[in-house]
DNA sequence: ACGGATACGACA
DNA sequence: TTGTCGTAT
C-alpha cells in the first residue's frame, strides 16, 4: 500500500462532516481512574520517575489542575514540584526496566470501541484521538428533520463552541435568521464561490454534527469514565485544529465563513504537519506568520518554493480545504518497542546487549501474542533499529527483515543476527571477547505488515472460492447469452448471480464447520492440486456422514449467516450437497421467501455447476482467474462467517463491528491481488440479513474490475455504501418554497438529553470511494490512484535512483569513507549531482503517458502481467530491487551523512538526532533533479 | 549529555 | 518494497 492516503473529490470540500475526538490529559485520566484518590488533585504522569534520586523523570501528561499551576509536559519531576509542590507525580509502570504504556493503549482502545459504535468510518490517529467521518449520519438526521421526525437537541450543545462566536447560541440564532431571510439580503459571495446557500448548508451540517459529537463524548464518559474534547469541521485538519481550542471536556465547531478571519491570526505552526521545521521554513521563506498569509501566494509559487505536493497542499489548507479521507483504521499498523541507552549507559558488552534484546523481544512478543489473539493477525515483517556511537558520533540504522514466526527465541535470534550482520566489526579486536566495537545507544524492534492468520482450512476455502468464482464467470456467460448482446450484466442478473453464488458457497462452508482441523491433511500453503483437495473434501464428507457431530451449530444459537441468504428449496437435487447440508437443513425450514421460477431455473443451473466438479473444464475464452486473487476475496467472506458463527452470544451490533474490522484487516492483505479477466465481474450489494430479518445496511463486498486501468488486473474489495439523499435545506434561489415554516430545523425545548438510542443506524459507511489520480511528485505524471499503479510508477523512480553506475560509485565512496571517516560534506553534494545526471542518461527512455496500450506480457522476473509499454519500467524495478538486496546483504559499509538539523530554538522537540548512515546522501531538495 | 516511547507517512 | 527523515502524541 504505497499511496495509502486517499482524497475526496474537490467538490466535497464542504460536504463532509469530520469529528476529531481527543481525550483530555489522557494518561492522567487513566491514572486517576485507576487511583480515584488522585481526582481533584494536580496530577502529572512521568516516565522514569526517579525524582527522589536525580530529579529525573520526564513528564508526558499533565492534568488541567496541574496545568493551571504551570506544570507542563517535558518538565522534569522536580521542576513540576517547584511549580506545584502538591503535584501528584504518577509514574508510568515500569516493566522489564523500561516504561510500559500498554495500560494507556488499552484505555485508548476502550474509547475507540465506544466511538466505533457511532461509525466504523473511524481513523485512530493516536493512542488518544480518532477522526470520524459522520457525514452520512448527519445527512440522515437532516433528512429526518426535513421529514419532521427529527430535532436538534440543544442539550447536546451545552459545551459546544463555535469559532468566531461568543456563545453557541449566537451561532444557532444566526443560522435561524439566515434561513428566515431566505437568502434575499445576502448576496454575499465569497471568493471561493461561497454563497449564502453553501454557508447555510454548511452551518447546518456542522451543527447537527456537533450534536452527534456531543453524543459521542457523553457516551464515552458514560462507558469509560473518561472525558474528552472534540472538533467538528468539514475536514480532518480543521477538526483537529479546532478541537484543541476549547479543552477540557468541550467541543468546537468551525463555521465555514469564519475561516478567513480565523486564519488571519492563526500561527502557521498550529496546523498539523506545520508544527516543525517545515512550518518554520515556510514562515521564514515567505516572511509570514499566520496561516492566512499564505493566501497571497499562487499555487504555482508555493509549488515552486516547496514541492509540488506540499505547494498544493498549502494552497488549499490556507483556504480551509483539506480533502484527505478519513481512512477507516482501527488497528495499528505496527507494534514496537525501543529503548535508549544514552551517555555512559550505552551498551558496550555483548552480554548486556543480549540482555536488552531479550527484554525488548519479550515485550514485543507479549504484545504480539495479545494482538494475534485479539485481532487475528500476524506480522510478516520486523524492523530492527539501533544507534551506534562511531567516532563520538551517533549513527542510526534500521534494517527490515521478514519474519515467519514470532516467538521469543526466533525474534531474539533475528535481532541478534541483524545486529551482528550490520555492525562491522561487531566485536572489539584484540580485546577480551564480548566487548562490542561500537557502543549501542539505542535499540528497537517493531513488527508490521500484518496479515490475517491463515487458517488450516484455507485450502478448503480455496477450493470453494475457486468454484464460486468459476461459477460466477460461468453464470456471467450464461446470463449474457440469455439476455441478448448486452455488454454488461443487468442488475437483475447480477443479483441472481450473487445470491446463488454466495448461498451455495456458504452451504458448502457448513461442511468446514464439521471438520476437525487435524482431518485436513494438506498443510496450508502447500501446493496440493485441486484434485487432491477434492478428494480430501469428499473423504471428509463421508466421515461426516458416519459420525454426524453435534458440535455444528449445536448450541442452537442464532447463526449470523444462517438466514443470511434465502435458501433454495431444492436441495434434493444434490447428493453430495444434501449430505453435506443435511445437518443444516433445519435452517432452511423456517425460511419463507420463495424464489421466482425464473430465478429457480437459473439457480439450478448454478447448482448443477457446483455439484459437478468443473476443475478441469476449460472454457477457452472464459475469464481466467488467478488463484490468489479469488482465494483471498472469498476467503474474506469465509472468515466473516466463521468468526461470527463461532461466537457465543449473538449481538448484532457487535457483529457488525466485528465484520467491519475483519474487512478492514483483510483489506490490508489484498495488496497483491492480481487477476486477469475478460469480463466485468461484479458482486455488488450483497445484502446481509440478521435473524430478525433486520437489514444490515451498506455492507457490500465488491469484486470489480477497474475498467479505467490499463492493467486489467486489479481486484478491489471495498466497502461501499449507498447514499442517496440530498441536502434537505437545498434552497433554490429561484424557488419560493423555502420559508420559515418549511424550515426543517426545529429546536427542541426542554428535552431530555439524547441517549444513544436516538442514533438509529450506527452502521454508516464512507462516501463512495471516488476514483482519483495522484500526481507524481517527481515527474508530474498523473497516476491512477491505485496502489499498484502508483507503486509501479514509484518503482520506476526507485530504479532511477539505483543504477549500476551509482553502485560502483558509492562503493568507491564507501572505501574512501571507511579509510577516512571524517570527510567532505560539501564535496558530497557536487558528487551527487553528477551521479544523478549519470543515472539519467543510464535510464534514458521515454516515459509515455500511462494511457492506452492494452497489450500485456508476463514479466520474466515475477510473472506479473505488465503492459508492454511498461515492461522497461517494470524491469527497472526488478533491477533496482536486486541492487538494493545485494547492497543490503553484502557487508557494504554505509556512507556517513552529516547531520544538519538545528535546534531552531522553537520550544518544540529539538533533540538533534544522530547522524544517519545512508547509501547515498541526497540533497534535501533534489526531487526536481530527477525528471 | 537521562528529553522517552511509540506510531505514521513522505520521500528517494 | 528498503531505509531515512520529519512529525506527531
Ligand atoms: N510527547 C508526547 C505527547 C503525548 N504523549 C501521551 C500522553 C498524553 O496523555 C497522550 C495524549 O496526548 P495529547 O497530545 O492528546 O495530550 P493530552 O491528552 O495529555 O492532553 P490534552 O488534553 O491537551 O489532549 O499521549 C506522550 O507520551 N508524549
Ligand atoms: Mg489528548
Ligand atoms: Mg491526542
Amino acid at each position: 500500500m504505497s499511496s495509502s492516503r486517499s482524497f475526496v473529490n474537490p467538490n466535497q470540500k464542504y460536504e463532509r462532516v469530520v469529528v476529531l475526538v481527543d481525550m483530555d490529559c489522557f494518561f492522567c485520566q487513566v491514572e486517576e481512574k485507576l487511583n480515584p484518590e488522585l481526582k481533584g488533585k494536580p496530577v502529572a504522569v512521568v516516565q522514569y520517575n526517579n525524582w527522589n534520586v536525580s530529579g529525573g523523570g520526564g513528564i508526558i501528561a499533565v492534568n488541567y489542575i496541574a496545568r493551571d499551576m504551570g506544570v507542563t509536559r517535558h518538565m522534569r519531576g522536580d521542576e513540576a514540584r517547584e511549580k506545584c509542590p502538591e503535584v501528584e507525580l504518577v509514574k508510568v509502570p515500569n516493566h522489564r526496566e523500561k516504561p510500559d504504556t500498554s495500560r494507556y493503549r488499552d484505555a485508548g482502545k476502550e474509547v475507540a470501541d465506544v466511538l466505533q459504535t457511532f461509525t466504523t468510518l473511524l481513523e485512530r490517529a493516536s493512542v488518544d484521538e480518532a477522526y470520524l467521518d459522520i457525514t452520512e449520519e448527519v445527512q440522515k438526521r437532516m433528512d429526518n428533520i426535513t421529514k419532521g421526525d427529527g430535532q436538534v437537541d440543544p442539550n447536546l450543545l451545552v459545551n459546544t463552541f463555535a469559532v468566531g462566536y461568543e456563545h453557541i447560541g449566537d451561532f444557532i440564532r444566526e443560522i435561524l435568521t439566515s434561513i428566515s431571510n431566505n437568502g434575499e439580503d445576502e448576496a454575499e459571495s465569497y471568493e471561493d464561490g461561497l454563497d449564502s446557500s453553501t454557508i447555510r448548508k454548511s452551518n447546518f451540517k456542522l451543527l447537527v454534527g456537533a450534536t452527534i459529537a456531543g453524543e459521542m463524548r457523553s457516551k464515552i464518559k458514560e462507558v469509560t469514565g473518561y472525558e474528552c474534547s472534540a472538533g467538528v469541521a468539514h475536514n480532518k485538519v480543521l477538526a483537529k485544529l479546532v478541537c484543541g481550542m476549547n479543552k477540557p471536556n468541550k467541543q468546537t465547531v468551525l463555521p465555514l465563513k469564519e475561516i478567513p478571519s480565523f486564519f488571519k491570526t492563526l500561527p502557521v505552526g498550529k496546523i498539523k504537519g506545520l508544527g516543525g521545521k517545515f512550518g518554520e521554513d515556510i514562515c521564514e521563506m515567505l516572511k509570514i506568520k499566520h496561516l492566512g498569509d499564505l493566501g497571497k501566494f499562487s499555487e504555482e509559487e508555493l509549488q515552486r518554493r516547496f514541492t509540488e505536493r506540499n505547494g498544493s497542499w498549502l494552497y488549499q489548507i490556507c483556504r480551509g480545504i483539506d480533502l484527505e479521507c478519513v481512512t477507516p483504521r482501527y488497528y495499528s499498523k505496527s507494534i514496537g518497542c525501543c529503548k535508549r541507552f544514552p551517555g555512559r549507559n550505552a551498551i558496550t558488552g555483548y552480554n548486556t546487549l543480549k540482555h536488552w534484546i531479550t527484554e525488548l523481544v519479550t515485550e514485543i512478543v507479549e504484545r504480539l501474542e495479545k494482538d494475534v489473539e485479539e485481532n487475528n493477525r500476524q506480522p510478516k515483517q520486523s524492523v530492527i533499529s539501533f544507534t551506534l556511537e562511531i567516532n563520538g558520533e551517533d549513527v542510526a540504522q534500521t534494517r527490515s527483515i521478514s519474519i515467519t514466526s514470532i516467538d521469543q527465541e526466533s525474534l531474539e535470534q533475528v535481532m541478534t543476527e541483524v545486529l551482528k550482520k550490520n555492525i562491522d566489526p561487531f566485536f572489539k579486536k584484540n580485546e577480551a571477547a564480548g566487548l562490542l566495537n561500537f557502543p549501542i545507544k539505542f535499540l528497537g524492534i517493531s513488527a508490521g505488515k500484518f496479515v490475517s492468520i491463515e487458517k488450516k482450512t484455507v485450502t478448503l476455502e480455496t477450493m470453494f472460492a475457486k468454484q464460486a468464482l468459476k461459477a460466477s464467470t460461468t453464470a456471467v456467460k450464461d446470463v449474457k447469452v440469455s439476455s441478448a448482446q448486452e455488454n454488461t450484466l443487468t442488475q437483475e442478473n447480477k443479483k441472481i448471480l450473487k445470491e446463488n453464488l454466495l448461498e451455495k458457497m456458504f452451504e458448502k462452508q457448513a461442511l468446514k464447520a464439521t471438520l476437525k482441523d487435524e482431518d485436513i491433511s494438506f498443510a496450508p500453503g502447500c501446493s496440493s492440486t485441486q484434485e487432491n483437495k477434492s478428494l480430501v473434501l469428499e473423504k471428509q464428507s463421508e466421515d461426516f456422514k458416519e459420525k454426524p457431530t453435534e458440535e455444528v451449530n449445536s448450541k442452537g444459537k442464532p447463526s449470523f449467516f444462517k438466514n443470511f441468504f434465502i435458501k433454495s428449496k431444492n436441495d434434493e437435487k444434490v447428493d453430495e450437497s444434501k449430505t453435506i447440508n443435511s445437518e443444516e437443513n433445519h435452517t432452511t425450514e423456517n425460511d419463507s421467501k420463495i424464489k421466482e421460477d425464473d430465478e429457480e431455473t437459473k439457480l439450478k443451473a448454478l447448482e448443477d455447476w457446483f455439484i459437478n466438479d468443473h476443475e478441469d473444464d476449460e472454457e477457452p475464452n472464459l475469464p481466467v482467474y488467478k488463484n490468489e486473487a479469488e482465494r483471498k476475496a472469498l476467503e474474506k467472506l469465509y472468515e466473516i462467517q466463521s468468526t461470527i458463527d463461532g461466537n457465543e452470544s449473538f449481538d448484532l451490533e457487535k457483529e457488525k463491528i466485528t465484520l467491519k474490522r475483519l474487512l478492514e484487516l483483510k483489506a490490508t492483505n489484498e495488496n497483491d491481488i492480481s487477476v486477469k479477466s475478460n469480463k466485468n465481474i461484479e458482486l455488488n450489494d450483497i445484502s446481509v440479513k440478521s435473524d430478525e430479518n433486520s437489514e444490515i445496511n451498506d455492507i457490500s463486498i465488491e469484486i470489480v474490475e477497474n475498467s479505467e486501468l490499463k492493467n486489467k488486473n486489479d481486484i478491489s474489495v471495498k466497502i461501499e455504501e449507498n447514499s442517496e439523499t440530498e441536502f434537505p435545506l437545498k434552497i433554490d434561489e429561484n424557488s419560493e418554497t423555502t420559508n420559515n415554516e418549511n424550515f426543517p430545523l426545529k429546536i427542541k425545548e426542554n428535552s431530555e438529553p439524547k441517549t444513544n438510542e436516538n442514533i438509529k443506524t450506527l452502521f454508516e459507511e464512507n462516501p463512495k470511494t471516488q476514483k482519483s489520480f495522484v500526481k507524481c511528485d517527481q515527474c508530474g505524471k498523473n497516476i491512477v490512484d491505485n496502489d499498484k499503479a502508483v507503486q509501479s510508477h514509484k518503482d520506476y523512480h526507485t530504479a532511477l535512483n539505483v543504477s549500476r553506475d551509482q553502485r560502483e560509485e558509492f562503493r568507491q565512496e564507501l572505501k574512501n569513507k571507511i579509510l577516512s571517516p571524517k570527510q567532505t560534506p560539501p564535496a558530497k553534494k557536487a558528487k551527487l549531482d553528477t551521479t544523478i545526471s549519470s543515472i539519467k542518461t543510464f535510464f534514458a527512455k521515454p516515459l509515455d503517458s500511462e494511457e492506452s496500450s492494452v497489450d500485456q506480457q508476463p514479466c520474466d522476473e515475477c510473472g506479473r502481467l505488465i503492459d508492454v509499454d511498461k515492461l522497461a519500467e517494470h524491469a527497472d524495478y526488478h533491477f533496482a530491487r536486486k541492487i538494493q538486496i545485494e547492497m543490503n546483504s553484502n557487508d557494504i559499509k554505509m556512507v556517513s551523512k552529516n547531520k544538519k538539523l538545528q535546534p531552531k530554538g522553537k520550544g518544540k522537540d529539538f533533540k538533534s538526532g544522530p547522524s544517519v548512515l545512508t547509501f547515498f546522501s541526497q540533497p534535501s531538495t533534489s526531487k526536481s533533479t530527477i525528471h
